[in-house]
RNA sequence: GGACCCGUGGCUCAGUUGGUUAGAGCGCCUCGUUUACAUCGAGGAGGUCAUAGGUUCGAGUCCUAUCGGGUCCACCA
């Protein structure tokens, strides 16, 4: 044995090891119980990320279990990442001087697609590299072909059941990516705008948006506003900029008579209160912004201007008609920005698919609550509780081409006064319209939200495990013939950061309860957010971030799964720092030379007597079981820092500190018990160690076992209260 | 406007139903290297547990208020 542990000379052999011998692979077996996880599947074009390492608790619940003796599945899978991909693709464009209008739809797919499956065996490495113990042999691609039919069976059933509708609502589109998004991804920001008090007819009012005067259809006052009342009904004569317009007094409670001059225009089409009440008074829509972020021809002479020009220039000129009363410069609200690029939204008119999500939240509501599936930490039950109450339905059209195209198609020959007729499908192109008969039928550009496909990912992953051609999709009901399926699922635990609560476990356990009528997942385990070592967000322009493949070349995947989880409770933020990782990288240097130490000596004497009376075995021993009893409580609890505390402390400061110090010249001169027993009891915390440290663990491992045997093969021997000892 | 989290030695954090002299890692100080490990060992300094009340025989731990830091949500033009 080297006198240090080298990580690099060991970690991939024993990872191709483990995958060749079948550690990981997870089969059917009646006599055993499930478990099963399914990985959060990470973005297929992008490399693992220091939070991504996080999984490392799924790992070690995985191979606890394994040690348990369970029949464990953790499955992989790559997301394709819609928009996100697509926004990485075209920031690659650009480097090269193009963009996506260079290219057709399907050009473009194919462009991604190549780039998306070049990466994708980066990010699976990784994993490995961090020794995670998956199963290949069932990894999936959210654009699998089984995948994507399952997805499109479950948009089509929804639609069946009158889920998914079809709205021409306003929806929260950002122009520069162009695409709209569902509530979800709009990140709210304050700021101070001006808010204009503009001459409008005989009234004055506010607005911090008076280029969209273009579009007003109306003008709006609160029904209990006694200074307004007399011109409800009324229609007054507006001097514009572009001419003198006509537009209807309307009373409607959305507007606060204290807000500016208690007086409101009213732009149903770019506005979302404006867009409500327009529908309640049968409004007219003017659409003034394009979906190029420039003014229409509606605007005349501002047409083709960039709303904050327009702003601009409409402003001037108001002042200069003297149409502008006076400004309050220190006006601050909140606008919506898109989460990626920070351009401020425009709500624009736009159909698209919707989710009707009251009737699925509420039964996953009512499920949380009757205790179906438990929440870690604790707390985490009544954020998603609060989360489900608030959704509205869900917008999962995506002006996207990377992605799931969805499986409508309107009919072109019969537009039954403008509604469109729309056959939906579970993918196939249908023959003709189910009004007129036609066959010009043409699909629907978008695609689908990629959270509309992760939503379904435990069940989309399970189900095809079975294989395209005999799965069965069946609601409400047993999925009898698939026995892989009915083994793992539901599956035991969903582990993922707590910031993505909301966006996909809220929406997992929405669409499993709806589609197999039963809970994706048992438990829902939330780690916490990893931060640097003064407690702020890694991010590239603050040059902190952690690279976590130079940390495991540097120091080891162990260092580096204990240091993720070391002096940091389940769910709360970590902070992260390279001396933290030293520090992990010293304990598995520990870990490596108490082996070495003990493989050194074991030479027993054979001219010496046991000597099981000795005072300070007995004091290990008893130790020891004291140890191991108190790990094994808190990993059954899931307290899992704990138990690798318990374990550190042990084996560092009591077992080598301690014993072996007192020890060591007994051992020396070959007393057999004392090898025997510092021997068993440093083994049994290898595999008290193991989830957190495969690696070294397992390579001691071979060093006494031998180069065949690997320490995955053991399991958790336990003493009941009447001294039996037994697998767990 | 609503919700949640956090405020414990220089730094980052543990402290699970309230109970002996409040812990760890890193950092710092002193000492130690003939044969497992200097990625080591022995020892040490250092905390009014944000503040003020309250419950209790007893509170870092429960309740209330205040201050400070962070996060998420929300269609007031």
């Amino acid at each position: 044995m080297e006198p240090k542990f080298i990580p690099s000379q060991v970690e991939e052999k024993i990872y191709k090891f483990w995958e060749e011998k079948g550690y990981f692979k997870a089969k059917v077996d009646k006599n055993k119980k499930p478990f099963s996880i399914i990985l959060p599947p990470p973005n297929a074009n992008a490399d693992l990320h220091l939070g991504q390492t996080m999984y490392v608790y799924e790992d070690i619940m995985v191979r606890y279990h394994k040690l348990l003796g369970d029949e464990v599945l953790w499955l992989p899978g790559a997301d394709h990442a819609g928009f996100e991909t697509q926004y990485v693709f075209e920031k690659h464009l650009q480097k090269q001087g193009k963009s996506r209008f260079d290219y057709d739809r399907d050009t473009l797919y194919k462009m991604i697609w190549d780039f998306v499956i070049n990466n994708k065996s980066n990010m699976e490495n990784q994993l490995k590299r961090l020794g995670f113990a998956l199963d290949w042999s069932k990894e999936k691609f959210t654009l699998d072909p089984d995948i994507v039919k399952i997805v499109y069976k479950t948009f089509k059933k929804l639609y069946d059941d009158g889920l998914v509708y079809r709205s021409e609502r306003l929806v929260n589109y950002c122009t520069k990516c162009g695409t709209g998004f569902s509530d979800l991804e709009v990140v709210h920001v304050e700021r101070t705008d001006p808010l204009y008090y503009m001459k409008y007819g005989s009234f004055i009012l506010a607005t911090v948006r008076p280029e969209t005067k273009f579009g007003d259809t109306a003008v709006a006052v609160n029904p209990k506003d006694k200074r307004y009342k007399k011109w409800v009904g009324q229609e007054i004569e507006v001097e514009g900029l572009i001419g003198k317009f006509r537009v209807k007094v309307i009373a409607d409670e959305a507007i606060d008579p204290k807000f500016g001059t208690g007086v409101a225009k009213v732009t149903p089409a770019h506005d979302m209160t404006d867009f409500e009440i327009g529908k309640r008074h049968d409004l007219e829509m003017k659409q003034v912004i394009g979906f190029d972020g420039k003014l229409t021809a509606i605007a005349g002479p501002y047409a083709g201007l960039r709303v904050k020009a327009a702003r601009e220039k409409v402003v001037e000129d108001m002042k200069k008609k003297g149409l502008i009363d006076h400004i309050d410069e220190n006006y601050t609200h909140t606008v919506s920005t898109c989460y990626k690029c920070n351009t401020t939204l425009e709500p624009l008119p736009i159909p698209q698919w919707y989710v009707r999500i009251r009737p699925l939240a509420d039964r996953a509501i009512k499920e949380i609550k009757a205790k179906k599936i438990y929440f870690l930490p604790k707390r985490f039950k009544k954020m998603a509780i609060q989360w489900l109450t608030n959704f509205h339905d869900w917008n999962i059209s995506r002006q996207v081409v990377w992605g799931i195209r969805i499986p409508a198609w309107h009919c072109i020959d019969c537009d039954h006064g403008g509604i469109q007729e729309w056959v939906i499908t579970d993918g196939d192109k249908p023959e003709k319209c189910t009004k007129c008969q036609s066959t010009h039928l043409e699909q629907d550009i978008d695609t689908f939200d990629t959270w509309f496909s992760s939503a379904q990912w435990p069940y989309a992953t399970l189900l095809s495990q079975s294989g395209i051609s005999n799965f069965k999709f069946q609601i409400s009901k047993e999925n009898s013939e698939n026995d892989f399926f009915n083994y793992f699922y539901p599956t035991s635990v969903m582990e993922t950061g707590y910031d993505i609560l909301p966006w996909w476990v809220a929406r997992m356990i929405m669409m499993g309860y709806y589609v197999i009528d039963k809970p994706p997942f048992r438990l829902v385990f939330l780690h916490g957010l990893v931060r640097d070592k003064k407690g702020q967000k890694m991010s590239k322009s603050k040059g902190n971030v952690i690279n976590p493949i130079d940390m495991v070349d540097k120091y080891g995947a162990d260092a580096l799964r204990m240091s993720l989880l070391f002096g940091a409770k389940e769910g709360n933020d970590i902070s992260m720092s390279e001396e933290k990782i030293v520090g992990m990288r010293n304990f598995t240097n520990k870990i490596w030379n108490i082996g070495r130490f003990i493989h050194l000596n074991q030479i027993p004497n054979p001219n010496v007597k046991f000597q099981m009376s000795n005072t300070i075995l007995k004091e290990l021993k008893k130790e020891f079981e004291e140890e191991k009893k108190a790990y094994l409580k808190n990993m059954k609890n899931y307290q899992f820092t704990k138990a690798l505390d318990l374990v550190y402390d042990f084996l560092w400061h009591r077992f080598a500190d301690y014993y072996i110090e007192q020890l060591k010249d007994d051992l020396r001169t070959g007393k057999i018990d004392v090898l025997e027993v510092l021997r068993s009891v440093y083994k049994e915390n290898l595999i008290m160690l193991h989830p957190f440290a495969p690696f070294v663990t397992e390579a001691v491992w071979k060093v006494f076992e031998g180069e065949e045997k690997s320490i995955l093969d053991s399991r958790f021997m336990i003493q009941d209260s009447r001294g039996f000892i037994h697998e767990s």
